[in-house]
DNA sequence: CCGATGACGCGCC
DNA sequence: GGGCGCGCCATCG
């Protein structure tokens, strides 16, 4: 198994209403190189599968270029975090602002 | 082959 | 707090 594949897997897990960071998945996975984690979830085969809108950064903060490239490009351009807003907000997860998840409330631990 | 790049993170100023 | 530099390492040009 790959590490995109132990990413996704972890991702999966993740229960609507939470979400979990680049840098604790990283970690759970035996690296500190949470930039590769942000590659796989760009690379992400499919959203269905993998609720990738569930990660953001270490500070709450969403994935300023988030977009769904799987299909060779993003299909938000350059304004993709206001999807994932949206996504988190109709899962009923709280923002301290317009950009930052209310980590404290919403942070899922890794297993 | 080599340098630049990037859905990140951390330490410093 | 905002901005900058560096480490990380697979990919890309």
């Amino acid at each position: 198994m790959n590490f995109f594949e132990r990413v996704y897997q972890i991702v999966r897990k993740v229960p609507a209403g939470k979400v979990t960071t680049y840098g604790a998945i990283a970690r759970s996975l035996g690296t500190k190189d949470a930039r590769r984690v942000g590659q796989a979830l760009h690379a992400n085969p499919d959203e269905g599968e993998v609720p990738c809108h569930r990660v953001v950064d270490k500070d709450g903060r969403l994935a300023p270029n988030f977009a769904f490239s799987t299909k060779g490009r993003s299909a938000f351009g350059g304004d993709g975090w206001q999807e994932q807003r949206r996504r988190l907000l109709a899962e009923g997860v709280k923002f301290r602002d317009v950009i930052h998840v209310d980590l404290s409330k919403h942070l899922w631990k890794l297993e």
